[in-house]
Parts: C-alpha cells; sequence; structure tokens
DNA sequence: TTAATAACTAAACAATCGGTTAGTTATTGG
DNA sequence: CCAATAACTAACCGATTGTTTAGTTATTAA
C-alpha cells in the first residue's frame, strides 16, 4: 500500500546506543544521532517520537545487551562469588573496539540527572538500578548465615559499589578497577 | 580613574560554583550564570573570559571550601580511621541547604568528560583527584605493617572508591551510603 | 495503470547556546 | 569642573538545540 521503510528500528537503536553510551544523554544532539543512525531526522521522530523515545529504546536495548552477563550471574548460583564474577565481567563488557571504557550508559545518564530532569527518564534509569540489585539480593541470598537485614545491608553494598564501579571506569586505569573490586569483596 | 565594580569577584564565584556543583558543566548556561551570580555576561565575561575561566575559578573555590575537611584528615594523623572520618565528612560537606545531597563538583564535571572534552578542564579535574589521593596516600603511610606495594594499593582503593562514593550520592539515599562506608573500611 | 499511502529529502521553525559590541552611566585624578 | 576611563545595560551575533513541515519518491492494492 505504500513504501517500505529503508531502515531496521532495532538496528538503528543499537547504533544510537553506542552514542548515549559514550556521551550520555544531553551531550548526544539529533544531529550525531542523524549521522550515527543513518537515517534522516524525519525517520528518527515518525519511529521512535522524541529524542527521549530514541533514548528509552536505547535502554531496552542495553538492557538486553546486558543480558549476556546478568543471566551468566542468574545461573551461575554460587552467591557472592558470582557477583564478584559479574564485576569483572562488567568491566570486559564496559569496553568499546578500542578498548576504551565507556561505563554503564544507565549509571552515565544517571550522573548527569538532577532535580529538573525528566521524571520519565528518571524513573527509567532507576527503575533498571533496582533490578539488578534484585539479581544481587538473590544471589546473597545463596549464602548462609545471613539474617534478613544482613541481606539487604549486603545487596544495598554491592549495589552502590556496582554504581561506584561505573562511574570511576570512565576516569581510573584498569589496574586500579582491579584493586577496587578485589578490596569489595575481600571480606567475605 | 574610573567607575568601581558592583561586585566581588570570590563573591559571584561562589553563586556559580552552586550551580556547576549541582548541574555540572555543560548543564549550566551563562543564562543561569547570569541570574545566580546577579551579574550580566559583559561583568561574567570581563572578569572571567569565558565560561570555561569562570568553571576553572570555581574549581578553586571549591579546593578552598574542601579544606575545611582537608585539613582535618591532614591534621588527624590517625592513618586509615582518619580517612574513613574524611569519607563521612564528605557525606555531609556534599548537602546543599535542603538537605539534597550534589556530590561532588569535580566527580560531577568529571562524570560528563569524554575523549572530546576540554583539555584543560580534564587536566584540572584530573590534578584535583590526584591531589586527593595524595592525602589519602599519606594517612595510609601511618599505618604499620604495609609494604610500599599495599601503600600504594590501599590509596588506589580509596581513591576509586570516594569517587563511587561521590557519583553514588546523588542516586542513593543516606543509609545505603552508610553501609557503603562502613563496608569500605570493613576489613581495616 | 492509477489512486492512495507512507517513507523519503531538505528546508525551516523558534528557542537557546556561548560570546560580542555599541552606547550609556558612574567614578576619579588633574 | 571636566576629560579620561572603566563598569554598566541591552541588543545582537552566528551556530546549534530539538522539532516540524512542505514537497518528492517509491510501493502496493484495486
Amino acid at each position: 500500500m505504500a513504501r517500505k521503510k529503508e531502515y531496521i528500528e532495532s538496528e538503528v537503536i543499537d547504533k544510537a546506543m553506542e552514542l548515549f553510551w559514550k556521551n550520555g544523554y544531553e551531550t548526544t544532539s539529533m544531529q550525531m544521532l542523524e549521522k550515527q543512525m543513518g537515517i534522516n531526522k524525519f525517520s528518527i521522530y515518525s519511529s521512535f517520537g522524541s529524542k527521549k523515545g530514541v533514548f528509552l529504546e536505547c535502554v531496552k536495548s542495553y538492557r538486553k545487551k546486558l543480558l549476556a552477563i546478568t543471566d551468566k550471574l542468574k545461573d551461575s548460583n554460587n552467591g557472592i562469588v558470582g557477583i564478584k564474577e559479574y564485576f569483572y565481567d562488567f568491566l570486559e563488557f564496559a569496553k568499546d573496539n578500542n578498548d576504551f571504557i565507556k561505563g554503564c550508559l544507565v549509571t552515565n545518564a544517571a550522573n548527569e540527572l538532577n532535580e529538573d530532569s525528566d521524571p520519565v527518564i528518571k524513573n527509567q534509569l532507576s527503575n533498571f538500578t533496582k533490578e539488578i540489585r534484585g539479581l544481587f539480593e538473590n544471589n546473597v541470598r545463596q549464602e548462609t548465615g545471613f539474617t534478613e537485614v544482613q541481606i539487604q545491608e549486603q545487596s544495598d553494598y554491592f549495589i552502590v559499589s556496582m554504581f561506584g564501579l561505573s562511574s570511576a571506569s570512565r576516569v581510573f586505569n584498569k589496574p586500579q578497577l582491579h584493586i577496587f573490586i578485589e578490596n569489595i569483596f575481600s571480606n567475605t
């Protein structure tokens, strides 16, 4: 009945994801998105509605991409050791093709939020963090001898540490980050 | 010989600092700076040359403000316990008048850096971080029984943790941050 | 083959970005 | 008291922000 799209939405979203991942939300402009996604502004708007729409789709796609290491964590069933492996897996995951560490798409975006930021984006990023914390909590529960309070505290400790690692990964070098991980888990 | 300035440069810088602290570098616009500093663009440019100039002055002023807690750390002479106290002091320092935690001005700005960012700003923020790491190293040296390698590793661990705490402080709540600090120092 | 429809191109939108400049006002030394 | 000078106001600069729209091209059902 009409003309076909000349691009695949999931493909152009993955390209956009790279930009948001490296630069965060605000720094990534529509002009950059046009170039990276290889399609016109009109196409971007007709497919995703707005810049925010593109970003939210990218977060979804990022979540899927992250399944490679969160599934491993889920299936491992070896408690806190599994979480430690996840930390190392994340550092590999956070690299681009040139070994430049770009951190976590969600953490990078969360770091530029303030009181006036878009509530929908805020909420989406918050849910993402809670979901990862939930995975940590499941693994902490596999350990024996923890009270419920201790389980919650350990889970909080690991999610805050993970957030810290994501942020720090853009600034510090590999040996420093490894020392950080080793110390995070040294008392377990 | 000519008209007097109607503002005090150190005072308007302190006002600008609040903005950069809360919002980072890019999000803070000249328009916002005009309003917050209470002076015209012309005055801003004649006093500080550029937006970057204002920011760099703010970093200097921030460093001075931070002396309140870094001096305490220096004078404490009680090793790693002093560093732990510094972490707690920082959380208080990072609050605004409404108890909203705005993190660290330097960390917030560092979190929005990428490959294309201004090298002068990059360098200034990097030096700042190295200076704080140096303070940590001095305190670690006060402990006995550490090899030189262990001193370096502990110092790296604490500066990465501090960076993590600064970033996380904008996202997580007070109990979670306290648990984080307690665990950071639990094996010492 | 043609009319309908949707995806394309490209120009334009108002708003805002960091930064400049012409013209006015206030202060001061001579 | 007045000429020199610097700080003020406010309009303006070109570039870029996210977004929209008019006009063209390709596809498909009838």
